[in-house]
DNA sequence: TCAATAGTGTCTCTTAGACAATATTGA
DNA sequence: TCAATATTGTCTAAGAGACACTATTGA
């Protein structure tokens, strides 16, 4: 045992697993069990353990594999954020991914022994976050946005099948801000991400909408 | 004395320092003075150290006070890789930065006690570099050529005062292609990050070149 | 005068925003 | 028929690519 002084800092991944729920932009939050900070709400996260994780992005599955019991359809690096006041055991690093949920699989929750989970809205929290995990949050917020903004489908934030207008929805509800419907429409028509499923179409009391899903080999 | 496994890994952070010189973007490389790579060109980096680096921005700062001996005029992160094969000594985080230099001050590099150093063109390597810092150098390469490519102006790669023959020429070295001069002016025209400098000129044997400047607060 | 580079204009094509019109279903 | 939503079209303005043109200097 030695007072060194601590030569290699905490290193953790957190996440922002999104998903969609009436429209809006649903991020899952988890109740931390233990100290430090124990009882606030927070992105999930774990420590980086160099003898399980094969990289970071190992340490964000596992992270989510306590809270979620179906892989996610879409993790992606965001941002390094450190210091030595962002958390009160000293030093840490922590990096930001940001994930996406499909909304028919935001039920599959699975209740941690010491945590709890809830949806909230991304756009405007309901709670106070536990370390500085609001600037991780909107980061991971700002970066989706982004892609989205130009124009990048999170066609990983649906169901397999999805009509033009659930995508639309979806994109809507990213961005926070409703979209044209023809020019959303005309974008599509030369995009190389969708398909159409042939005779596959929603019914309802209206006009039958189309089916579409991501073509081979998509990538957000 | 124990043998438990390494639970903090070490982290680093590397620095992808850019210029320009005869319109073709270079990067700083330095030949590593120890082990582990002894001999081997690479990007310049640190290993984090709590105690000194306020974050690891800080980290990249001091890898490159080694090297410079002016403070570099844009410094933004790009990514962090991981994994336990990267670096021989074990299990390492490395956070990959991106920095600019203005091209009047290409030769500020101090001769280090261990590193030597060199410019290089970023695009065709003449040497191999060490670990994975090829790699690291074509992240930090695509996210320059991603933010000129989106019309951000790296006008911290230019003297203080540049005409937009210059600029052009800039944006040219980081994209690897040439631009058209109509269009390129057209847009900087209605730019908010230029001003023309009143009546300085640069004058030779063709009509004077009117001077511009980044307009105060400026960000690229 | 001419070479050399600075700076502007012009055509066309594509894209995006706003909005209107048409289509097809179940009730 | 009608309400409700799907789907397409149209007008216009802004932006980008390609290219031609004019401007101003020193030699």
């Amino acid at each position: 045992m030695s007072t060194t002084p601590q030569l290699k800092p905490l290193v953790s991944a957190n996440v922002a697993l999104f998903s969609v729920a009436e429209d809006c932009l649903q991020v899952l939050l988890v109740q931390r069990g233990r100290d430090p900070a124990k009882g606030c709400w927070a992105l999930p996260g774990a420590v980086l353990n160099p003898d399980v994780d094969a990289d970071l992005e190992a340490t964000a599955i596992r992270a989510l594999h306590d809270k979620i019991s179906v892989d996610v359809a879409h993790l992606e690096q965001v941002t390094a954020v450190s210091g030595r006041s962002r958390d009160p055991r000293g030093f840490s690093v922590a990096v930001v991914f940001l994930a996406l949920l499909p909304r028919d699989r935001i039920q599959a929750i699975v209740r941690s022994k010491v945590d709890a989970a809830q949806w909230v809205s991304a756009s405007k929290l309901s709670v106070k976050l536990a370390f500085d995990h609001e600037a991780l949050l909107a980061s991971a917020v700002a970066a989706l946005r982004d892609k989205v903004g130009r124009h990048a489908l999170p066609l990983q934030l649906l169901s397999e099948k999805f009509t033009l207008t659930e995508l639309q929805r979806a994109c809507e509800a990213v961005l926070g801000q409703t979209l044209d419907k023809g020019g959303f429409r005309r974008r599509l028509r030369t995009s190389e991400d969708l398909e159409e499923i042939p005779g596959e179409f929603v019914l309802g009391p209206q006009r039958p909408a189309q089916l579409y899903r991501a073509r081979h080999g998509f990538r957000f």
